[in-house]
DNA sequence: TGCCTATTTGGTCAAACCGCCAAATAGTGT
DNA sequence: ACACTATTTGGCGGTTTGACCAAATAGGCA
């Protein structure tokens, strides 16, 4: 493997890796439907506000998602909705594992 | 998130995780090319063929590649062959994050 | 200014990850 | 059985992750 490909690969797995945690899938899940709050989110996950701000930073930093302060409040929204299509693939590969 | 949900994103996040890393996306995307056995990835890849070994496994457990032993060699294929269209929405999340 | 709400940041701790090495396992051929 | 090659497994250190709590920061309003 070569630089120029290492390079490449650790960029996709950093996006990958911001993917791989269930409260992060669930975020993007839920700013595909509409932009929410930090507070918002975090009553929804129930886990602590720090956690899920974490979390945010998390997505924000691989450019998934983007905030947008308003007054008090920090909304999130996609920035990449394309992300979502990858679920129909990983759900393709979970199928493919309840086959085996 | 009640417990189906949670559930879910686990499941979910499982698959992501074990696209998480370099090496397991460089794996992945030789093995659209064609099935390579252990030791072959292993020399292109330049670690320990111990270390390919595990990543290998990581893929396997997360239903994405699969393994076929042909006399004194392993060789892998894919099992889920539309992973490689998640590179192509990755690609845009990095494409769009290089426009920031 | 002071108070309240929302969010982020810093710290700590346990668990998970990842690299290598050494040893175990499996298959092939003499 | 023995030697040789290919692969997996176990274990050990160093790094990263993710949870919470506490403290710092930022905005809105009396």
């Amino acid at each position: 493997m070569n630089f120029a490909d290492k390079r490449k690969y650790e960029e996709l797995a950093h996006i990958n890796k911001a993917l791989a945690h269930a409260t992060r899938l669930f975020i993007v899940n839920k700013l595909d439907e509409k932009d929410y709050c930090v507070k918002e989110l975090t009553e929804m996950i129930g886990a602590d506000i720090s956690t899920v701000s974490k979390h945010l930073t998390v997505l924000k930093n691989a450019g998934i998602i983007k905030d947008d302060k308003q007054g008090n409040c920090v909304y999130y929204k996609l920035q990449t909705p394309c992300v979502l299509s990858m679920f129909n693939c990983l759900a393709n590969v979970i199928k493919s594992n309840q086959n085996r």
